[in-house]
DNA sequence: AGCACGCCGACT
DNA sequence: GTCGGCGTGCTC
C-alpha cells in the first residue's frame, strides 16, 4: 500500500488582509504528506505567492471550480513547530489582524520568494558550520553579591517567572544578563537563548561581549539593518537550533527557536519594543507571552522600569530583583543638580552655571555632553514684521530650518525647500530662527569655546551607513571634548572620561496632553544622566555632574530624578493613574481612520462607535489626532477602553469583523494597547 | 494588499 | 487615435 497516488488539501494562511484560510489541492504518497508548519508555493489570483501550511485535510467546501492544485512545498525547510504558530495565532488574535499578515512577515523574505536558491544556499553553508561546538565559557568576571544572586535567581530558575531586574545605570546588568545565560547553556546542552535589545546599533559592545564570552556557541543576530542574505542564514540559524543565543531587537521575538529557554529582554522600559506601523505589536508583551507559553524563565532589565512592570512587580506577578549599587569600584552615581532658568536666564540656551562647567570640564581634559532632543538648527522661523511662521503645506507641523543645507525640511513628511529670501506673505527679509536646535547650539558653543572639539551626534550627522559608529568611535578615543546629541545618544554608550552631562530644555514634556510623557521623560533623563561616571572615580578628577536646566526647579519629577529615586516617582505615578483610570488599571485601544478630509474619517469613526453594542466598553467621541495632517491626509481616532482586558479584546474581535464587512472607502487601522494617544 | 478589468481626459 | 487616471471586484 505505498506509492498510490492520492490527493490531500492543504490549508494555508498567505500575507493577504483577508482573513481566511485558502484550500489548495496536493498529490503525494499517502504516506508522505506535507506537514502543518511548512512552506508552499501557490497561486493565488493571478500572482504566485508562498504560504504556510496551517492544516492538512482530506475533504473541502470549496467547489472543485474553484479549488488550484499548490505548486510546491518546500521540504528542504523544517517545519515551523506548533508552538511557533501558536505565537503567531496569538499575536494575530490579540492585535487583530489575518493569522497570515503575522506569520509570512514574521520570516525572511528569501524565504517567501519564489525561488529556493537563498534557502538553498544559506542550508548549505549551515551544514558546513556545524562542527564546532565547544561550549566552555571564558572566565567570567566576580560579580557583586547583589549581582550574584540575581544572575543565580535567573539563571537557576524553572518554569514560568518573569523577573523585573531593576538596577540603576552602570549597575552591570548586563553581567547579570550573561552569567545567567551562562548557567542555562550549561545546564541545557541544546538550550537556546532570545536576548532583546531596544536598538542593535547603539548597543555594538553587547554583541562582542556575547561573542568573546562564549567563543565555542554560536551567536546569531536578527536586526533590520541585516542584509536579506544575513538574515536568511541567522534565522536559519536560530530555526535549526544551531545558533545557541539570537540578539535581537523587536523583530527576533517572532524567530523560530525550537529549544528555546529564556528570554532576556534589556531596557523593557523602552518604548522602541512597540512596533509603530504595520502590525503594532509589542515584543515584550509577546515575549512575555512565549515565556508563559513555553513555560521559561524570562527577565525584564531596566533602570526605570515601565510602569505596566512595575505594578506587574507590586502585585507580585513579576519577581523584583534589585541592584543599588554601580557595578565598578568606586564609581558612583553621578550628582544630579538643577539650574534655574528663571533666575541664572541663559544665553544661547546656556546658563552661566552650564557654561562654568562646560569650561572647567575643558581645562581638566575632559569631556561633557549636552542633551537636546531636537534637531535641526531652529524648530520654525518667522517673519517679525507680519508674524508669518514656516509651517509644512502638508502637514500640522512646521518646516525646521536646517542650517547647514540652507534649507527647510518638514521631520513628518520630509517636504523640503529653500529658505525663502523674504517673507513669503509680506516681503520682508528679516526672517528669524525661532527657538534651538542641536545644530544652533553647536554653533554657540563653537563661538564661545573655539578651541573647543565639538561633535553633534543627531540623525542628520550620522546619516550616512556607519557614521554614527565612526562619531561614537572618535568620542571613545578621546577625540572630542564637547558632545552634544539627541536621544540617539541616551542609550547604552558608556563613556569613560565623561564627567559633566548638561540637560538643556526638558521642562516642554512636564506639561504634555500625553499623560505618559512624564514616565517617559523621567527614563530619558536617567539614561542620559547615567552616561556619566561610569568608570572608576580617579585621584583628582570631578565628581561626575548631571544639570539640568529647567524653570520649574520645584517640579516633583526633578526631584525624583536628583535623588536617584524612581521607586518613589513610579509609586506616586502609579497611584495617580489609578485616581485617572489609566493603563495599567485600563485597558486601551485605537480606532484611527485617515482621508482627504478631516470630516470624512470623523464621519466614519462616528459611524463605528455606533455599529456595535457595546456593554462594558466606553468609546470616546472621536477627535483630530494631535499632529491631525501628515502629507495631506488627515487623521482623526477613536480611543476604546475597559477594566477588563478579555472584555475588550472579545470587542475588538466583533468589532473589526464589523468593520471589515463594512467595506468602507476610508481607510482604518486598530491599535491595541497604544502608547501614544 | 495586489492585480485585473473597465470606462473617460491630454498627449507621442 | 492611444496612454493612463483610479473605481470596484476577486483571490482557494
Amino acid at each position: 500500500m505505498h506509492g498510490i497516488p492520492h490527493h490531500c488539501i492543504l490549508q494555508i494562511v498567505l500575507d493577504t488582509p483577508l482573513n481566511a484560510v485558502f484550500d489548495y489541492r496536493w498529490v503525494c504518497d499517502a504516506a508522505n504528506e506535507p506537514r502543518i508548519g511548512q512552506l508552499a508555493l501557490v497561486s493565488f489570483g493571478r500572482r504566485e505567492v508562498v504560504g504556510l501550511i496551517v492544516g492538512v485535510a482530506h475533504s473541502t467546501e470549496v467547489p472543485e471550480g474553484k479549488l488550484k492544485d499548490a505548486l510546491s512545498v518546500r521540504e528542504q525547510l523544517a517545519p515551523l513547530s506548533p508552538q511557533w504558530l501558536a505565537l503567531a495565532g496569538f499575536a494575530a488574535d490579540y492585535y487583530q489582524r489575518p493569522l497570515g499578515e503575522v506569520a509570512l512577515p514574521g520570516l525572511p523574505k528569501n524565504l517567501r520568494v519564489l525561488t529556493t536558491v537563498a534557502l538553498d544556499r544559506a542550508l548549505k553553508k549551515l551544514a558546513k558550520h556545524d562542527a564546532v561546538h565547544d561550549g566552555t565559557p571564558l572566565d567570567m568576571p566576580q560579580l557583586n553579591p547583589a549581582q550574584q544572586e540575581a544572575a543565580d535567581a535567573i539563571g537557576g530558575a524553572k518554569g514560568f517567572k518573569p523577573t523585573l531586574l531593576y538596577g540603576v545605570t552602570g549597575s552591570g546588568k548586563t553581567e547579570v544578563y550573561l552569567q545567567a545565560c551562562a548557567q542555562v547553556l550549561a545546564r541545557e546542552p541544546q538550550g537556546q537563548i532570545l536576548i532583546l535589545v531596544p536598538e542593535i546599533n547603539l548597543t555594538p559592545q553587547l554583541e562582542g561581549n556575547i561573542r568573546a564570552r562564549f567563543p565555542g556557541v554560536m551567536l546569531a543576530t536578527l536586526h533590520s539593518s541585516l542584509s536579506e542574505g544575513e538574515r536568511m542564514l541567522h534565522w536559519l540559524a536560530a530555526h535549526q537550533g544551531q545558533a545557541r543565543i539570537v540578539l535581537g531587537t523587536r523583530l527576533a521575538i517572532l524567530a523560530s527557536l525550537p529549544h528555546l529557554q529564556m528570554i532576556v529582554i534589556d531596557e523593557e522600559h523602552d518604548p522602541s519594543y512597540k512596533q509603530q506601523e504595520g502590525l503594532r505589536y509589542s515584543a515584550r508583551d509577546l515575549a512575555v507571552w512565549r515565556a508563559w507559553q513555553l513555560g521559561i524563565p524570562i527577565v525584564l532589565g531596566s533602570a526605570t522600569p515601565s510602569l505596566e512592570s512595575w505594578h506587574h512587580a507590586q502585585t507580585g506577578r513579576y519577581r523584583r530583583l534589585e541592584l543599588r549599587e554601580r557595578a565598578v569600584k568606586n564609581a558612583v552615581l553621578p550628582q544630579v543638580k538643577l539650574l534655574d532658568m528663571e533666575r541664572d536666564k541663559p544665553k544661547d540656551g546656556l546658563t552661566a552655571q552650564l557654561v562654568a562647567a562646560l569650561r572647567q570640564r575643558l581645562e581638566r581634559g575632559e569631556q561633557s555632553l549636552l542633551f537636546l532632543n531636537r534637531r535641526g538648527y531652529s524648530p520654525v522661523i518667522c517673519c517679525e514684521s507680519c508674524g508669518w511662521i514656516s509651517e509644512c503645506t502638508r502637514c500640522t507641523s512646521f518646516m525646521v530650518l536646517h542650517k547647514p543645507e540652507h534649507r527647510l525640511r518638514c521631520h513628518h513628511c520630509s517636504l523640503e525647500m529653500r529658505i525663502p529670501r523674504h517673507c513669503p506673505t509680506c516681503g520682508n527679509v528679516d526672517l528669524q530662527p525661532l527657538g534651538r536646535g542641536t545644530q544652533r547650539v553647536e554653533e554657540g558653543l563653537q563661538a564661545l569655546f573655539p578651541e573647543a572639539r565639538i561633535l553633534r551626534i543627531d540623525a542628520d550627522s550620522t546619516r550616512k551607513k556607519g557614521s554614527a559608529q565612526e562619531a561614537f568611535d572618535s568620542v571613545h578615543r578621546g577625540e572630542v571634548d564637547i558632545l552634544i546629541g539627541t536621544q540617539m545618544v541616551a542609550k547604552g554608550h558608556d563613556f569613560k572620561k565623561l564627567t559633566l552631562v548638561g540637560i538643556m530644555n526638558p521642562d516642554t514634556a512636564l506639561f504634555s496632553q500625553d499623560y505618559r510623557a512624564s514616565e517617559r521623560l523621567f527614563a530619558q533623563l536617567m539614561q542620559v544622566a547615567g552616561r556619566a561616571g561610569r568608570a572608576a572615580q580617579t585621584e583628582g578628577g570631578s565628581a561626575s555632574e548631571v544639570l539640568i536646566q529647567t524653570r520649574y526647579t520645584q517640579h516633583p519629577l526633578y526631584g525624583a530624578v536628583v535623588n536617584h529615586d524612581y521607586d518613589h516617582f513610579a509609586t506616586a505615578l502609579l497611584e495617580e493613574r489609578e485616581q485617572a483610570d489609566l493603563p495599567p488599571y485600563l485597558f486601551q485601544a485605537l480606532l484611527r481612520a485617515e482621508a482627504a478630509e478631516l470630516a470624512t474619517a470623523i464621519e466614519f469613526l462616528s459611524m463605528a462607535r455606533d455599529c456595535v453594542e457595546h456593554p462594558g466598553i466606553t468609546i470616546n467621541d472621536p477627535i483630530p489626532m494631535s499632529m491631525t495632517r501628515v502629507h495631506n491626509v488627515d487623521r482623526a481616532q477613536l480611543l476604546v477602553e475597559s477594566p477588563s482586558r478579555p472584555a475588550l479584546q472579545a470587542f475588538l474581535k466583533l468589532w473589526t469583523e464589523t468593520l471589515r464587512a463594512m467595506k468602507s472607502r476610508v481607510k482604518w487601522s486598530l491599535e491595541v494597547d497604544p502608547l501614544d494617544i
